[in-house]
DNA sequence: CTAGGGTTAG
């Protein structure tokens, strides 16, 4: 070390490049003293701003600060300059920076510049509070930087970063002849508002694109869901041979995981090997990310365990992805690994936890996660980890704790919390609470179609249509709709989208003949007499519901049809998976010894051999059946109190048994006339993005005259939350 | 001697 510093003495800066150890810092610094360097403004200057810039060594930083305050000579502007710079971006508090800009203010000699302020506001965007970061753009104005082009999308930036997009479009208006920089930012601000139509006009206006425009409109599709957008710019940007970076291929893969395009993200990771991209945290936890997205969880433990260098977003990101892919003791495992390894979990980190517990129903273990939060890490729970307890709670069927959850919350419960409750009491048939816990979220936010949804399928577990027919009508009248299901399926790089009862597919014909093969070899199997009994014996208005096939029914058809044998069918769908369907599709991954993986609105099915991942925790428990069944209750009494509501039309329809429920239950359907349809696909909210490779989808099963049953059509049964 | 825009987890 002194030799090397001997061999360098004319210019012992170049030393801090390598430098990382305290001890390493001392003896320069030391050496920098001795011979007088420190005693040129100059040398001291860069001496203290190469220290607050050099990166991945946290404590030079603090170090800076302290040489700076104690030095002899006042500080220059440079020096305050790089010091704020330092401060403004994370992980150092970006309020400092306000400390330094000050001492250039009350330092007689110096005035800030236009890097000041470039820097400056750089800090300010990372602050809450948007009243600081005015007061810094007031500032620059004031001294008269405001017209300078750094410090001009600095401001766009900072107003983006605040949501402020007409901020950020009086401040672009006023600019006579904006460059890349700012038309690129620009493009940032209106995708973070959501006006990605107007980002892409901007887009394709710019005179010059360069890679980072690129990404930032990549970035901006994949922000607001539009992958297929996305990923199309991307091949368009391949076709320009403009140089792809890690931003880029973060921003694809983010797409990928979205869409559940397995194959196009395997391709993605081809192509950062083949270019060699550097695997960066950042990138490494995109990946992760994408395959734990596309069901391929073990895929994603292997770039983890093979990444050299992880933070927090790469730990949490693990864990989450194995609890939604119901492996919750991997992530609890995980998660002890991350203590061990003596790593600073934060409050996304318990979240992803949390749900590890509660996917397989360690209670007390999520209960100790929680206290431990707070007693060992200082982080106080967010409402989204008391939501994580309620569902904890709620989906061992400790009901009346989970409601003691909600209330101990301190601030208002969101709707998430009694969301939650709303869940458990699905599964576990409470009508009073479920109809507390849906007048709760109503209160908070009364458009939510898949609380709704929940209480009505409690009512029709009870056989209590009037219930069902009082959430349609309060539905009707407060114009909620709910959203259509729909579910994709990849195959050989392109993305096929079915919704419900979906006809449109160029190849329907062929699903039709494959799902009546289905439920043919079902049948033997010992499953599809149900439902193709039912298809005789039931009344014609009934039969076109019958009919009906759920999205996910169709995919999968189409799955065995145009997937080699052996290769997993893999579906993404964008509402939870019904009843009826998980259990069909558990036959067929015996049956046709095929694996199945579908990903749901909250986690991932893997059905292999007859045997969903998810082991079914999320149904009715069935414990009861044989005891009631020997004497107290009827099956058909059974069936109202534990079945859905399709599944027990099944039953109900006469094909089992016939013990005069059909015609109680025919009457009061035909009571309820409430007249709303299903929302057609077409006119949805926000259609799905998905690859649509036939067209849009047809709607002639709904048409204006559509039965009064339309609305208790299977689909409904499915819940949006 | 310093500079602006794009990227990760619920």
């Amino acid at each position: 070390m002194i030799n090397s510093l001997r061999t360098t003495a004319s210019n012992p800066l170049t030393l801090l490049e390598s430098t990382s150890t305290l001890k390493e810092l001392h003896q320069i610094h030391a050496q920098l003293i001795v011979s007088g360097h420190l005693r040129h403004p100059r040398l001291l200057a860069k001496f203290v701003s190469l220290l607050a810039l050099s990166q991945n060594t946290p404590h030079h930083l603090p170090y800076s600060r302290k040489i700076l305050n104690h030095s002899p000579s006042s500080p220059t502007t440079f020096a305050l300059n790089n010091l704020i710079r330092a401060h403004s971006k994370p992980p150092f508090n970006p309020l400092q920076a306000f400390n330094f800009y000050s001492q250039i203010l009350h330092s007689p000699s110096l005035s800030p510049d236009n890097f000041t302020f470039t820097f400056l506001v750089r800090a300010s965007a990372h602050l809450t509070s948007a009243a600081i970061g005015a007061a810094s753009h007031a500032a620059a104005l004031k001294r008269g930087h405001a017209d300078d082009p750094h410090v001009q999308s600095s401001l766009i930036h900072m107003y983006s970063s605040f949501r402020s997009s007409t901020a950020c479009h009086r401040l672009f208006e006023g600019i006579q002849d904006p460059d890349v920089v700012m038309q690129t930012a620009m493009i940032g601000a209106y995708a973070a508002s959501g006006d990605i139509d107007v980002a892409r006009k901007v887009f394709g206006e710019m005179p010059h694109r360069d890679a980072i425009a690129w990404n930032a409109m990549i970035a901006g599709y994949s922000h607001v869901g539009r992958c297929r957008e996305a990923l199309e710019l991307f091949s368009a940007m391949q076709g320009e041979s403009v140089s792809v970076s890690e931003a880029t291929m973060v921003s694809v893969l983010t797409a990928c995981a979205q869409l559940g395009a397995l194959d196009q993200g395997r391709w993605a990771h081809a192509y950062i090997q083949k270019k060699r991209i550097q695997l960066t945290v950042t990138l490494g936890t995109s990946l992760i990310d994408m395959y734990s997205k596309c069901g391929s969880v073990d895929r994603a433990m292997e770039v983890f365990k093979a990444m050299p260098e992880k933070n927090v977003y790469t730990w949490s990101s693990a864990m989450s992805g194995l609890a939604m892919n119901g492996a919750g003791k991997q992530c609890i495992e995980v998660f002890e690994l991350m203590e061990k390894e003596e790593l600073e979990p934060n409050e996304i980190t318990f979240v992803s936890v949390l749900r590890g517990c509660s996917i397989v129903g360690l209670v007390d273990r999520g209960l100790e996660y929680f206290d431990l939060m707070k007693s060992k890490y200082g982080i106080e729970p967010w409402p989204e980890h008391y939501g994580c307890m309620v569902d904890l709670y709620g989906r061992a069927g400790r009901l009346e704790e989970a409601l003691q959850f909600i209330k101990s919350m301190p601030s208002k419960p969101h709707s998430g919390a009694w969301g939650a409750l709303l869940n458990a009491c699905k599964i576990y048939r409470n009508i009073e609470l479920g109809e507390l816990a849906l007048s709760k979220i109503l209160e908070i936010e009364t458009m939510n179609d898949g609380a709704y949804v929940l209480l009505s399928n409690i009512y029709a577990d009870f056989g209590n249509w009037k219930g069902v027919c009082s959430v349609r009508e309060l539905m009707k009248a407060k114009g909620v709709r709910k959203e259509p299901g729909c579910s994709v399926i990849e195959v050989s790089g392109l993305v096929h989208e079915f919704f419900v009862g979906d006809k449109s597919h160029p190849m329907y014909q062929e699903i039709e003949v494959m799902l009546g093969e289905i439920n043919w070899k079902l049948k033997l199997a010992g499953y599809a007499a149900k439902t193709n009994e039912v298809l005789f014996d039931i009344e014609e208005e009934e039969k076109e519901n019958a009919l009906i096939w759920h999205s996910e029914k169709l995919a999968i058809a189409y799955g065995l049809i145009a997937l080699k044998e052996g290769v997993t069918v893999r579906i993404v769908k964008n509402l939870r998976v019904c009843w009826d369907c998980h259990d069909w599709t558990k036959f067929i991954s015996k049956v046709f010894g095929r694996e199945i993986i579908v990903r749901d609105r909250n986690r991932f099915h893997h059905f292999k051999d007859g045997v969903c991942s998810c082991k079914d925790y999320w149904r009715v428990r069935l414990e009861g059946f044989n005891e009631l069944l020997l004497g107290k209750f009827s099956i058909v009494q059974w069936a109202r109190v534990n079945l859905s509501y399709h599944s027990r039309k099944y039953i109900n329809s006469g094909v089992y048994l016939k013990l005069g429920q059909k015609k109680e239950r025919k009457s009061e359907i035909k009571d309820r006339s409430i007249p709303l349809a299903p929302p057609r696909p077409s006119d949805a909210r926000v259609p799905p993005d998905h690859h649509l490779t036939h067209g849009v989808p047809s709607d002639h099963h709904l048409k204006p005259g559509v039965p009064p049953d339309h609305h208790l059509t299977p689909e409904f049964c499915q819940t949006t939350t």
